[in-house]
DNA sequence: GAATTTGGCTAATGCCATTAGCTTTACGGC
DNA sequence: GCCGTAAAGCTAATGGCATTAGCCAAATTC
């Protein structure tokens, strides 16, 4: 009886709506077949297992990220690009922590191509800033280090003082745009004798 | 036959071996147990369960990372002791790829104190600078958020391309020490008026 | 309308955490 | 040197979960 009208889409819904509501702990087949009304062997009609249903959801998860951070970076460049996309990613983890918390140990063969997506719109962020082969790179794996380091603390409640968040996170936007801005002096400086 | 001679402690050296050997998702009470040469129920006379094990190895691991920061600090100021800062972290979080996982989603009340702890090495580490009050709150945030972003997404392996990780890290502080140096005008900028 | 594929089911297995209750060991006081 | 007590181990039992195997009904297709 194929009434339950289950696909593994909706599968992953089910589990991103047990992840919003229960934390990511909470994502266990038993948990969705609940949801769907279906006994749990059920699910792996449409799904290999929990690993796999783990993978499926931390790739929606970075889909839906790669999606905000592009519409974020549509129409703007330089700094105002990086703030944008700064800012987009910030709020959509601090919307969804629990969400956000599923990528922190996503299986990574899974989220890599997701992952190489985001990538490349953090390289068209970065366009402005004429920034060449490997110099590109280093500059979105900072991108990369800053805004997630930032959303994963934010998210699991690290951050416990009452000092204001946005304050905070306009200064590491600053660094990071002002770090970029004299990268260049950076390695002049570093090939520079005399200490 | 009290023979095993454990203790809590020697309970979380076991785990702390079986987390840097096989990966966090290997911590559990039957695996701790079996190289304890021990029955399961036998580690409860130790420890309360299993959360409470893994609370206590990531106050572990935690404690060992405020150490090495703390060390990395000594004798230093200024950008020099920032730097030997992110680099202490960076390197334990290599040195320990499995441990330093176990810190990413550890539970909260269990590392709130050891985690005090770093962030006082944080403030000493950024006392040359000059912060005061707020702002000493908001470049602690943003340097946990750097060093800790860049630790995890190196820890789990998502830097997947050949460019030298210690290039990127280097630019990554840059950011930090050059956003800080120029964190002033930041905030004279925000609330000058004309956009 | 019949055949095949699809999506559900029940039953069974095994691992793990946890609890309860028993037993033996080590140790401190006499 | 003996004895009582508390600590630290044990076995047995329970329950949740993932996973596999094999069955059966419903939908889809010809």
């Amino acid at each position: 009886m194929p009434r339950a009208s289950l696909s593994p889409g909706a599968v992953v819904g089910l589990a991103l709506r047990i992840v919003d509501e229960e934390g990511p702990d909470a994502l266990t087949l038993s948990a969705v077949a609940g949801r769907a009304g279906v006994a749990t062997p059920s699910l792996y009609k449409h799904v290999r297992g929990l690993a796999e249903l783990r993978g499926l959801v931390s790739g929606r998860v970075l889909a839906e990220l790669t999606e905000i951070a592009a519409e974020a970076v549509l129409g703007r460049s330089g700094d105002d690009a990086l703030r944008a996309l700064m800012d987009g990613w910030r709020s959509y983890a601090a919307r969804h922590p629990h969400r956000y918390s599923v990528l922190v140990q996503a299986p990574l063969p899974e989220t890599a191509e997701a992952g190489d997506r985001l990538v490349g719109v953090m390289l068209a962020a970065l366009r402005a800033y004429g920034l060449e082969g490997s110099a590109a790179i280093h500059a979105v794996r900072c991108l990369r280090a800053v805004t997630h380091g930032f959303a994963v603390l934010e998210a699991e409640g690290a951050f416990r003082l009452a000092e204001d968040l946005d304050e905070s996170y306009a200064l590491l936007a600053h660094m990071v745009v002002s770090g970029l801005r004299t990268a260049r002096e950076m390695s002049a400086a570093d090939s520079t004798p005399g200490r």
